[in-house]
DNA sequence: ATAATAGTGTCTTTTAGACAATATCAC
DNA sequence: GTGATATTGTCTAAAAGACACTATTAT
């Protein structure tokens, strides 16, 4: 493609911009992210986080959830989708000078994998496995960079809601708390917590009956979206 | 410049990228932003953040760092540089797509205007006075994002103290804080809190003694830059 | 009835924030 | 001395975290 807007008298080094996205989602209780197998060089074999050039009509937010539709083939419905940061060292890409950047997304409600499927050239990989395995270029800083982001965000702000359906209950926020940060949290007290606080889950009136025990109220999530005081770490 | 690596057969968008510092300081108790009068079109006349595009061998930060001494006219030593986030709408530069990757940069020690000096091309505006000026492009909002960040991180973070010349009061690092927030703390519950924290200050053993009143313990930053817990603006 | 999960109450420890009291200086 | 700033101590209210207890279901 021609570069139609800057001149070649500009002194401006005209590289290549791409979005790459961190995708994270629940299955199984488990925090996963989504990666592909390359096959082309380079790094043709190797997992790679998914994304691809901006176009040149596009903004950034937009190209980004255009490559996630076009790679995950989820429903663009209810993902929460926020930019992470930039990447552009000189050698980052072997092809040339390449610009990226990051998005975080978090998709719910992904259908649990079908037992004796075969893995496909994109998939679903439990984080303890992602961070283990060699990814192409400079995508395991980024990983890690956005599992730091969610993990951060969970404290002081209502992001958990977005690993979940439309409406949940506060057992399921639990557990999206627990898998994102890899520790059992007290029940009793995370509970008195969430719904403490005003706004954050407005009741829908019903409830959902599964397997023995009480019966759990279901939420929806509320129009504030920070959590103070936060949830701690430790 | 010809682009030598990307061919023109790729499918990939080839614009410009640049890089932008929201750069600030403390001067006479007050936080204060650098902004620069363009004199080129577009914006011809207008205020702008200080910037300019990432040449083909240097990364990311070293472009920032670059403008930063290029742009300033200030020493490197010392200045907190961190990168903020990436603004590419489309429209956002009226010459063509261009990208811009903003930089937070905390600078400490500027000197003190002289009085009677005429406002160069570059200078330091007082953070009310440049949230109220029009700025360049989207300069406004990368301001703003900027403000967010370095009010933000205040809590959690020993970033205050890259405001601070190498050795420091308590109570100067609390005028940090009260200028950043714009709202005045209780020197003694901050005292306590400050140093309270394990790691974060270092004392030097000397003292500064100014004007009346017994003299303040110097100190210096520590090796823990994490605040926990918390100071919370509210 | 029993086991399981949902939700509330209670207690202890920690922290925030208000503010009194003390320390050490310039004048 | 007086006035100013630094630093420590004390008190109260809020919140965190541990955990007993009640509520409501499936079996």
């Amino acid at each position: 493609m021609r570069n139609s807007q800057w001149s070649p008298g500009s002194t401006a080094l005209l590289p290549a911009v791409a979005v790459d996205l961190v995708v994270f989602t629940l299955i199984e209780g488990r925090l996963q992210v989504r990666l592909a197998t390359r096959d082309e060089e380079p790094f043709a074999g190797v997992l790679a986080l998914p994304g691809g050039f901006v176009r040149s009509d596009e903004n950034l937010d937009e190209a980004a959830a255009r490559e996630f539709v076009e790679e995950t083939g989820l429903a663009r419905l209810r993902t929460h989708l926020e930019q992470l940061r930039s990447y552009g060292d000189v050698a980052r890409d072997p092809r040339g000078r390449a610009f990226s950047v990051a998005y975080l997304v978090l998709a719910p409600g992904v259908p649990d994998p079908v037992p004796g499927t075969e893995p496909a050239r994109s998939r679903w990989l439990p984080i303890e496995a992602a961070l283990a395995s060699r990814l192409a270029f400079d995508h395991a800083a980024i990983l890690r960079d956005g599992l730091d982001r969610v993990r951060g965000k969970l404290e002081y702000s209502s992001l958990a809601t977005a690993f979940c359906p439309a409406e949940f209950t506060v057992a399921e926020l639990r557990v999206v708390y627990e898998a994102v940060w890899g520790r059992p949290l007290d029940p009793r007290n995370f509970h008195r917590k969430i719904t403490g606080t005003p706004g954050l889950l407005v009741e829908t009136g019903r409830a959902r009956r599964e397997g023995p025990g009480r019966p759990a109220t279901l939420y929806r999530a509320g129009l504030v979206n920070t959590l103070n005081p936060p949830l701690t770490r430790d």
